[in-house]
DNA sequence: CAGTGGTCTAGACCACTGG
DNA sequence: CAGTGGTCTAGACCACTGC
């Protein structure tokens, strides 16, 4: 790694900053960002090239400091950022970390349902039966949700996940076809683990956020009977799409929750 | 107000900390926190009183710097979380101002139900139609949601929100009978702007946080009637409970949603 | 013990607001 | 212009980790 980046705002040695330099080399808006801001944009920039992978320590506060010629605290400002976005995990005494699925206790990253009894553990984890998993070519909806133009291949999976052997969750899942090349069935179905893990290992895909937007409905027959509901049962619609670092849109989800003995729980602040 | 006031921490002159004083007094756990957080404790308490009402300027950096007797990053820091938490908001130049529902040009502080062309403005403001308003006493489950005892009073209040004529959200809610004492069904509907403002200028009762539980349902047939629905129609079941500054539960609703031209929007992060 | 992140300070200057 | 929050620095020390 090149220990003297090429950084495009102008610091002269000891001129904090004048505010109207920075990275508005290349564009024509005033820019204009706080330092800490640019060295931000730099440590994402490194994450996203992949610099650091999910898991991997990142160097120490000081090294940045030094490797960006700033100091410390500013430095310390931008992790802190990065760190209240869940894109980095800081550890006292050992390092700062890139965020991972796979090293992690948490089953389902954007999974909100939960029992009625609160109790997440009691339940035990999840039966994952897969129903069908093929490659496609994306429709007009499809497409548009991952940012791909219609007719573009896409993989749609189909599983249903079952707690305490009841199946409550079912899911059409659209990922674009080309970052997840050689991803099959028989991949997904033998993967222990969450499967945003393996979209990490196996891919380079690290999901970092997303967007849902929820409706109450009714299951078509197809849809009940995988379910085992009636088909008047009413039914959260979920649909989910999940975005990597530059907020590309890598995954599309469909989801069907069964809410008789969990719901969805959300915390507003 | 006190300009040296009881802070708990011995702090000598120049002896910045040693991290094991402080706010433990009173307590027999370690404690230990950080003196930005105590700060924040104590600025917290000051909200809480009342000391700045909601929409005021808190004391200046340097101002509450002098009065805790800590440098002005120290209360920076502690501002920092507090602004993060939305209890305060930050303008460069003006100050740091009280959280409030009063001037605030979001209509719904808690509502994430919007139209499905997210054009939110377009729809224009909705109308809002009190169907009830009666005190009575707190059912087992009401009372438990509000931390009361079964049998206080509390008062119901059920109301039909349309947009563009649509009747779209039924909600019932619950408030503890104490604090909202003299509101009535007509404060309520002569009162233009949002109820939680209403709550803050009359009862000083300020909404922090809220806990939301999802469900899909079946409305039964008041509720239909109401929404202007068929039976048959799934509907989203919205269980909230919104908190007050010291987690205390202050109201209890339960909402439910059409989603045939709106859903329920939410970013997971 | 050295190295890491975490806290605290003191002082400088910038950007914004309003009189 | 003075006052406010916002950024940046440099240096000190604390708390935690692992060798």
């Amino acid at each position: 790694m090149a220990s003297t980046p090429p950084l495009s705002f102008s610091q002269a040695l000891s001129a904090p900053m004048t505010g109207s330099d920075a990275l508005a080399a290349g564009g024509l808006t005033p820019a204009f960002s706080p330092l800490y801001q640019q060295i931000k944009g730099l440590i994402l920039q490194s994450l996203q090239s992949g610099e650091w992978k999910p898991g991997e320590a990142i160097p120490s506060e000081m090294d940045l400091a030094a490797r960006f010629r700033v100091s410390q605290g500013t430095v310390r400002k931008a992790i802190d950022e990065l760190s209240a976005e869940n894109l980095v995990v800081r550890r006292q005494g050992k390092g700062t970390f890139v965020a991972t699925h796979a090293e992690q206790q948490v089953q389902y990253r954007f999974l909100k349902l939960q029992p009625d009894n609160g109790d997440t553990q009691s339940e035990g984890p999840a039966e994952r039966n897969i129903i069908d998993c093929k490659r496609l070519r994306a429709s007009a909806d499809i497409a548009r949700s991952l940012s791909l133009r219609s007719g573009d291949p896409v993989l749609q999976v189909r599983r249903v996940l079952s707690f305490s052997g009841v199946p409550t969750i079912l899911e059409d899942l659209w990922l674009p076809g080309a970052p997840f090349k050689g991803l099959t069935a028989e991949r997904l179905s033998n993967y222990n683990g969450p499967m945003y893990a393996l979209f990490e290992t196996e891919f380079g895909v690290r999901m970092v956020r997303a967007d849902e937007s929820i409706r109450a409905v009714n299951p078509d027959t197809e849809q009940a009977a995988l379910l085992q509901v009636a088909m008047a049962t009413p039914l959260l619609s979920v649909e989910r799409v999940a975005y990597t670092y530059n907020d590309t849109p890598m995954e599309l989800r469909r989801g069907l929750y069964r809410t008789d003995t969990h719901h969805y729980r959300n915390v507003l602040s």
